[in-house]
DNA sequence: TATTAATATTTAACATGTTATGTATTGCGG
DNA sequence: CCGCAATACATAACATGTTAAATATTAATA
């Protein structure tokens, strides 16, 4: 009873449920990030940037004047987070806001020069790493990771689910 | 111009580095896992856990006892992340510690009654998201998958990196 | 125009990730 | 037995994720 209805191909005798447990996607897709950001946090530790820094200074060198939910979508950053860290960004003289003419609401957020200085710095050595990464495990096998990848957050994002349920 | 990136679906001429901004392996990785996770947190939050909450618990169910040190490796949390959730799922009296005889260092972790009660309600409809994921993205594109994703890890976190580097 | 709903962003409160440090215990060398 | 490194946890400090609520501005409507 209680069978994991995955039925993966190669299994052994285990106690019934522990596979699934250790075969979990939620799990093997942690576990894989974890070992990629392995490669990237000491290069961003030498320059005090967290990888959610990183990605917002990245963001912003390509795509400038986002507003900031646009940049909070284009990093995969919620907002309270972005919040937070554009404060950050800013004591460091990194990025800039600047209030939209049309839309008193919004914002602009754009990189300063020395935000661009710094990506500069960092952006070739990160690329080695990303670059030692694709050799390491294959850059066609990389690609199809990717394919796949997308292919499943597609899967799920589309549609699937109703939009709300109903009990609390 | 600035124009704002709401899902850009097939890739266009973009500026050159833009594509290896969205084509960033841990942004791949982070959002396919908040694909994943999105039909999981409803259910957990109807049960008042959070997602490492109910890792600790579900590894706790098939390896009692384990030491500290243990469950956090096997649940993939680090020790100090693992000593509050602890604390959190001893008050609600789900786990409970309790020193080991040779060693007065080490805590065996237990899941008690209740908490075995609690994932025995939401194991079943965890396993039916599970299913209906399967279902959506195939259950061999889904074998094939954690195949890459475990080939991915092993691959770096094997070896490839020297022990330590230098300067400070 | 006054009211109200919707939008863009911020803040708050709590839980966790990350790094460094503290504390108790064990094991070893002298 | 004593000092000391190593081990197993716990705690601290800061940054971020998650959810809900607050704030300010715009848009919609009566």
């Amino acid at each position: 009873m209680t069978a994991p209805p995955t039925t993966p191909p190669s299994t052994q005798a285990k106690p019934d449920d522990l596979r699934a447990f250790s075969r979990s996607l939620p799990m093997a897709l942690l576990k894989a990030r974890e070992a990629v950001m392995a490669r990237f946090r000491p290069l961003l530790r030498e320059h005090d940037l967290t990888e959610q820094q990183w990605r917002v200074l990245r963001a912003l060198t390509t795509l400038d004047g986002l507003r900031a939910g646009e940049l909070a979508r284009a990093s995969c950053i919620s907002m309270p987070s972005l919040s937070r860290i554009l404060k950050t960004l800013e004591k460091r003289g990194l990025t800039a806001r600047t209030a939209e003419d049309g839309d008193l609401r919004a914002v602009q957020i754009a990189i300063t020069g020395e935000g661009r200085r710094l990506v500069a710095r960092i952006g070739p050595h990160s690329e080695q790493r990303y670059a030692e990464i694709t050799q390491a495990f294959g850059a066609r096998r990389l690609e199809d990771l990717y394919a796949q990848l997308e292919a499943l957050t597609a899967c799920l994002t589309a549609d699937g689910e109703p939009p709300l349920a109903d009990e609390d």
